[in-house]
RNA sequence: ACAGCAGGUCGCCUUAUCGCUUCAAAUUUAGUUUGAAGAGGAAAGUCCGGGCACCAUAGGGAAGUAUAGCGGCUAACGGCCGUCAUUCUUAAUAGCUUUUGCUAGAGGGAAGAGGACUAGUGCAACAGAAAGUAUGUACAGGUUAUGCUGUAGUGAAACCAGGUAAACUCUAUACGGUGAAAUGCCACGUAUACCAGCAAUUAAGGGUUCCCGCCCAUGCUGGAGGGUGGGCAGAUGGAGUGUAUCUGUAAAGAUGUACCUAGAUAAAUGAUGAGGAAUUUUUGGCUCAAGCCAAAUUGAACAGAACCCGGCUUAUAGACCUGCUUUUUUU
RNA sequence: GGCCUAGUAGUUCAACUGGAUAGAAUAUCAGAUUUCGGCUCUGACGGUUGGAGGUUCGAAUCCUCUCUAGGUCA
């Protein structure tokens, strides 16, 4: 099957975002922290986050959140089938140096594993 | 050929698979398919100037800010072009000198925020008699004598209507304010409620420094709290880009012709693989050396549009082009 | 997308509106004192005033550009 990550699945919401970081549980798995919270009646939304502070330049960030979003988008379907639930997700990315597609991508598979066992 | 200086151009390429955004078409209903397009020379810093929008179709004065030789370009500018004074550097040559050297200096190169101290106020450490109400001392000249003239030392400045305005200031010129989070429309939703202060139609307040004037206006400001935080337009065809001719020393302008070239919004242009390449390092061979050949390795700087333009400034691996200069070799 | 502020010894601050070796405390080092250490006393070290350029006889101070850090506006 495709393995698409559209606009709609973006999570944007100003409101959202905003409870996300209030209510919200996470799981690190070091350079990225998964922030995650079960929602009603939605479909599952995803924002990637890199902080100002530790990248000075935009051409970075938007590579590391570039990266991010290439390894979510590969590693979907065998999350999101397995389950249900719906969630809103922002993975943010923590580390001082910016890593390698390699080890950003094994950070969010087994973080999504994590969240998978224990949402179920 | 090598090196240096100045100016300019480009600034990874090809391909497979998977994905993102916009537009068009089809099908169907909001998904899918097909096709096309998809970051820069600085998109950056926000240092200037404009367009555009709103606020009295924005008006007078004060204050404030900026600029400052002359001429031109431009929508405009603090930008650009030309040119002059001035300064620095180099230097043909000339004068003096036994020489070292000193003085002047055509020409070349670079810099060039440069109005006014004959309006007023201020400032000038140390040194120096004296730093502004200027003019003391010594010597020489001159004079009947004084006034006067020249030299001397200190200092950045004392040969004078002194110096200093990137000191206050004056003169001239320009500038109203705000800034796409402007502004207009649609949709959703709530609280025309509560507390405090000011004002009561000759008033408070607002129109982003103050005064006048004009306009708005029945309330205004602050606090705590409730709701929303979506969409469309603005917003991508423009002082547009390429090219040819003409005008002009040039910046630039005129005319013809061809082209359409991002439009995101927690923010699109990416990921992985293969190949090619500038380049990096190592080994081996040839060679006096520079270098050349072969194999392996590495695999591209600075950097991401956010309403749009014109500049300036800063960052930038490497490649190429043009001009000038020096050195060497050959003819 | 706008706007504003600040950079001075290792650290915390001075330096009056240009004027001379940029000063003080603390920290560090050395010496004295003490059986030893602390306290105390004496002395030394430590700055191209974030960087570059300019104005001026002279710049931490004035002007321009730039870098870094921080703040602020729905």
């Amino acid at each position: 099957m495709r393995v698409t990550f559209p606009k709609h699945e973006k999570l944007k919401s100003r409101k959202a975002i905003k409870q996300l970081f209030e209510e919200g549980k996470t799981i690190t798995k070091y350079p990225v922290k998964l922030l995650w919270l079960p929602i009603e009646g939605q479909k599952t939304q995803a924002g990637f986050a890199v902080a100002k502070r530790n990248f000075k330049s935009a051409v970075t960030r938007n590579k590391i959140k570039r990266l991010m979003r290439e390894a979510y988008r590969l590693q979907k379907p065998e999350t999101t089938n397995k389950n249900s639930r719906a969630f809103i997700l922002l993975f943010l990315y923590i580390g001082k140096d910016v890593a390698a597609f390699q080890a950003i991508e094994s950070s969010v598979v087994s973080a999504l594993k994590k969240l998978a066992a224990s949402s179920s």
